[in-house]
DNA sequence: CACAAGGAGGCACAAAAATGCAAAAGAGAA
DNA sequence: TTCTCTTTTGCATTTTTGTGCCTCCTTGTG
C-alpha cells in the first residue's frame, strides 16, 4: 500500500468517525503503529487532521448531526469488535446480518482481509467497498427498513444454497433460559436459517440487551459459539457456560 | 513499443485504477523499472499524474470512490431526475439499477409515492428508507464494487420470476446506431435482463455519453421507451426518432 | 507518585529512485 | 543496404525513502 493512499484513507476515515485511535489504526490499515504516528505528523502538519494523545480528530466544524450520534456511543462496540476480531482468519467465509454493532465490526475489518462476505445488509455491504480481497455476497429480498436487511422467502430461500463458517448476528434480546429472540417473525426465520447454515455462530452483544426478551425465538443460547459482551458478573457468566464467553471492559 | 503508446497506455491504466505501483507496471508492460521510473517522471512533469514513491497517483480527485461520487450532486443530474418524476405513478413496479444518475432521481422521489421498487443497488435501497409507502425488492448477487450493483448468475436468475412496469436504466454509453453499451460483460447481461423483464425503459443521459461506446451492447437505443437527456441539437435528436425523447436545458 | 500507554529519536534493512554509462534501436542520408 | 547520429532502453552503483524495531522519554490517569 502506497502511502499517500493509506494518509488519504486515513483522512476519509476521521471525515466518517470524527476521531481515531492510532492503535486501531494500524490493525486496520495493516501496519506499524511507527507508521501510523508518522502519518499522523504529516497529515497535522498539513493541517489535514488535529493529532492528539492517542489517535487523532478531524478538523473543521464539530457538527452534531445524525451521524455524529451513531458514533457517540460506540465507544463500546468499537471495543466489541476488536475482541471479535480475533475469530476472523483469512480466506473465511462469513455470514453477517444487520444491526449497528455489526456494522461497526465490518468497518474495523483490516482492510487486507481475504475473505467472502455474505450479508442481508445493504449497509454493511456498502461498507465494505474499499476492501478490495473481500467478495461481498449480497442476499436479495424484500427490504425491512427498520433494521435495513433483506428478509422474507427469497431471502431464506438463497440461503438454502449457501455455508458459512461463521455467522455473526446481530442480536436484539438474548436471555440464558429463554434463548435469543427478536420482535419480527421473519427476522426470525431468517436469522434462524443462517444458523443452520453456518458451522459456528458469534454475537456481539452490549450489556443492555442481556437478559431481556422478545416475541419471536430464534434459538436457544446453547446455539452460539462465541458471546462477546462486557460488564456482566458472575452470576450472569454461569447461566452462559455451555458456550464460549469473551468478556470486555 | 513504442515510448508515447506506453505512455498512453499508463495513463489509461491510471484512470481506470486510480493508483499504480511501478514494479507492476514494468511486468505489465514488459519493460525495465527504470524505463517505467522514466516514464513516470515525465508524465508527472506534464502533469498527467502524480507521482509518489513506489508509484504514481491520478491526478484531480485522488480517490473518486463510490461514496465520493454519491456525494457530488450535480444540477444536470437533478433536473433530469425531476423530467423523469412524469413517467411515475402510484401503484407502479418500478425496476431501477445502479449509477449516480439513478441514486439522484430516487433522491427526488416524494416520500408519499406508493410503489414496489426492485433494484440490485444497494445505495439506492438504502436511499428509499424513508419513504414508507414504497417497498422495496433487493435482488441478490456478487457485489460489483465499482458500480454498487450486484451482478451474476443469481442476479440473472432472480429476475427471471419478476416483472416491472418500468425500467430505470443507468447508462455509461448511448451510440443511435450502435446502441447501449457497458464496460464490463456481467453488467451488459443483467441489463440485458432487467429490459426483457420491464415493459418499457426509461434511461436519464447526461449529454457527455450521447455518442459514446464501449465493449459490451445491452440493447439497440430502440428498446427505449424515454429518452431524458440534456442539451441535443436538431440532428442528434432525428438519430433517436423511434423513441420519445425529452429534453431538458 | 507510580505505572501503563503513547510518543520521539536513532538505527537498520529493504525497496525504490537517481545517476552515469553503454548497448540497442530507429531514422535519415549517401 | 550501410553508416552515422540521436533517442531510447537496460544495467550497475550510489542515494534516498519508507518502514519496523528498539530504547528512552513524556503524558495521562488513578
Amino acid at each position: 500500500m502506497l502511502k499517500e493512499e493509506r494518509q488519504q484513507i486515513i483522512v476519509e476515515i476521521l471525515e466518517e468517525e470524527h476521531k481515531i485511535i492510532a492503535t486501531d489504526l494500524s490493525r486496520r490499515l495493516s501496519v506499524s503503529e511507527d507508521t501510523i504516528r508518522r502519518d499522523l505528523k504529516e497529515l497535522d502538519k498539513q493541517g489535514l487532521i488535529k493529532r492528539v494523545h492517542s489517535g487523532a480528530l478531524r478538523v473543521g466544524p464539530p457538527v452534531v448531526d445524525f451521524t455524529t450520534r451513531q458514533h457517540i456511543s460506540s465507544d463500546i462496540k468499537t471495543i466489541l469488535a476488536k475482541k471479535a476480531m480475533d475469530f476472523i482468519k483469512d480466506e473465511m467465509v462469513i455470514l453477517i446480518d444487520g444491526g449497528t454493532t455489526n456494522l461497526q465490526f465490518v468497518n474495523q475489518l483490516p482492510l487486507t482481509l481475504k475473505a467472502t462476505i455474505i450479508t442481508n445488509s445493504p449497509p454493511i455491504a456498502m461498507a465494505l467497498e474499499d476492501h478490495q480481497d473481500v467478495e461481498v455476497i449480497m442476499i436479495g429480498g424484500t427490504l425491512f427498513k427498520q433494521s435495513m436487511v433483506t428478509l422474507g422467502i427469497d431471502t431464506v430461500e438463497a440461503l438454502e444454497t449457501m455455508r458459512a463458517d461463521l455467522y455473526i448476528m446481530g442480536v436484539y434480546n438474548i436471555d440464558p433460559h429463554i434463548g435469543i429472540s427478536v420482535p419480527s417473525i421473519s427476522e426470525a426465520l431468517v436469522k434462524r436459517k443462517m444458523v443452520n447454515v453456518s458451522a459456528k455462530t458469534l454475537a456481539m452483544v452490549t450489556s443492555d440487551k442481556l437478559d431481556t426478551v422478545s416475541n419471536h425465538i430464534i434459538c436457544p443460547t446453547s446455539q452460539l459459539t462465541y458471546l462477546i459482551t462486557e460488564n456482566v458478573n458472575d452470576r450472569v457468566k454461569k447461566l452462559y457456560d455451555n458456550q464460549e464467553i469473551v468478556v470486555v471492559s
